[in-house]
DNA sequence: AAAACGGGGGC
DNA sequence: GCCCCAGTTTT
């Protein structure tokens, strides 16, 4: 029997946010401006959302434009943004990214996929969360979290984040879009693991196949 | 000492 | 499509 995707986003939906999943609670907690959003998506590669979160606290108390973030310097950038790994080419970035969209679109993030993915640095994920957590626009973003949870769910069966995305934009539901990517990235974070994720406590254990999965909590 | 943390870019 | 990349934290 076909995963019932109505009643798997129905259920969690109201779960999800007492998880307090760092980033997502973050950027929704702070109301973040599109500008914020890209610059905590890039300090957030290949570092765990609970160092991310702060280090996005203390950068945009200082500067949170690209003009004033240019004013502050590469050095300043980086102290207050370390421990995150990968600081000095982080800030580099940031500070490429702030010339950018300073130079290229008046210090104003653009809000279409297209000129988002010709910013340095910027793919399919960081874009469409800019959509979607900046902008509130319909779109989805598929980050390891989500394309995991899909297929483990038997939602789709797809080999990269770029499928996935693709296939979701067919077949999910479109009032279901951002919520969806909400969750699952919540979810993925405190119950669904990418090993022995503990669906003994999971609100969804008894609509999910578990594909993949060879052990569990 | 080794693994985990995830995405973008170059070829 | 495959391989490369970078620094800190956790085991």
């Amino acid at each position: 029997m076909a995963l019932d995707i109505n009643e798997f986003v129905k259920r969690l939906k109201d779960a999800y946010k007492a998880w307090n999943a760092p980033v997502i609670t973050f950027m929704a907690g702070i109301g973040a401006t599109p500008f914020e959003v890209l610059i905590a998506t890039l300090l957030s590669l290949r570092t765990k959302d609970e160092v991310t979160a702060p280090a996005a606290r203390r950068l945009f108390a200082v500067a949170n434009t690209p003009e004033t973030l240019l004013a502050l310097g590469e050095e300043e950038v980086a102290k207050l943004i370390y421990p995150v790994g990968f600081y000095p080419t982080k800030s580099k970035r940031i500070m490429e990214i702030s010339t950018m969209i300073l130079d290229k679109y008046n210090g104003v993030v653009p809000d279409d996929l297209d000129e988002l993915l010709t910013l340095p640095g910027v793919g399919r994920k960081t874009a469409n969360l800019v959509l979607v957590e900046g902008y509130q626009m319909e779109a989805i973003c598929v980050d390891t979290h989500v394309h995991r949870i899909s297929n483990r769910i038997g939602y789709v069966k797809t080999k990269n984040a770029d499928q996935t995305e693709m296939a979701l934009r067919k077949k999910l539901p479109k009032k279901h879009w951002i919520i969806y990517n909400e969750i699952l990235v919540a979810f993925g974070q405190v119950l669904c693991r990418p090993i022995s994720p503990f669906c003994s406590t999971c609100p969804v254990a008894d609509l999910c196949p578990k594909i993949g999965v060879t052990k569990h909590r």
